[in-house]
DNA sequence: GTCTATAATTTGATAGAC
DNA sequence: GTCTATCAAATTATAGAC
């Protein structure tokens, strides 16, 4: 049985604004690339906002299920998991982290769009805060966020991985 | 006497990008804001890459003369220098830097504004991997480039310039 | 759920007069 | 350098048939 025709859009929707932010895809280009017409498009997602709040949202949880913790995990181990789950996108397909992505043209996207990128970061912030742990623990969180999604970004603008083991590689 | 055309339309190129993204402006926006009319942007910058491609060049002469080594600097002070001068953006009109923002955005820019952006992340870590000295100057260059474009994209994600300063406080 | 058809707007860009 | 006028294309979105 095949995927269902609103989680090929989220698929293709991601693939398209991690490559190229928000405004790098058209519900034409997307209803195309599987065959339908765009107002088809418009049946499962009322608005492209409404599908790119979707998109974050899909992300966001699959994100956070794929760096949760494994039993007697240290700090470092945590930190560990969000730098590899990071990488793994820019090895596969060159893409950064699609929240890093809308976080810098956040001044144009709709509210409710911006209110999903936002509760990304919060819970990674608070989910990181926690698992490294004692004091300054939360600023520790801010600068691996900050770390990596800077060097995704530098990686792919330098065209280079390396950029972003260099930029990555002190944290732990 | 006034600032010439082509300077007030970077200005406002400069302020439209670092708010919204390469695509959050146009032609017609910056003309209306000078009063003039789209046809006669394109007398001063054939296309929008060009446009684009000089404001970045421009915000990169400068960025690089903003942080210039004073006598006697340590590597210390080129690291404060370089979070002073971002954050600076980030106070007064929560700006993010111009090319983190279209670094971001890069698979969809045109070549000629993909390489100035290159070049202004090049000349930046060449600059602080001088300046740093010692061995591992050029991994501590991009992680500290790293953790400040991705701070300020923080603070904007999250409204909040605190997610710059505890991202970045540690650097030094 | 998908289609045809279309509205309403915006966009980047050009030609040629002044 | 700026204008008028215009083009060709793309965009988001909607109405209504099947």
């Amino acid at each position: 049985m095949s995927e269902k025709t609103s989680e090929r859009l989220m698929d293709l929707a991601e693939a398209h604004i991690r490559h190229a932010g928000y405004s790098g895809f058209s519900f034409r280009e997307l209803a195309a690339e599987i065959g339908i017409k765009s107002a088809s498009v418009h049946h499962h997602f009322p608005t492209k906002a409404t599908l790119a709040a979707a998109v974050a949202r899909r992300y966001g949880d699959r994100f956070l299920a794929s760096v949760a913790p494994r039993a007697h995990e240290t700090g470092t181990d945590a930190i560990r998991a969000y730098r590899s789950a990071f990488r793994k996108g820019l090895e596969q397909d060159g893409r950064m982290c699609l929240c890093g992505v809308l976080g810098a043209e956040v001044g144009v996207l709709s509210p409710e769009v911006v209110e999903e990128i936002q509760t990304f970061f919060r819970r990674c912030i608070d989910d990181l805060t926690q698992r490294i742990g004692g004091p300054e623990a939360q600023a520790r969180a801010f600068h691996i966020m900050a770390t990596l999604e800077g060097g995704m970004m530098l990686a792919r603008a330098c065209r280079s991985i390396e950029a972003f083991d260099q930029a990555a590689g002190a944290l732990v």
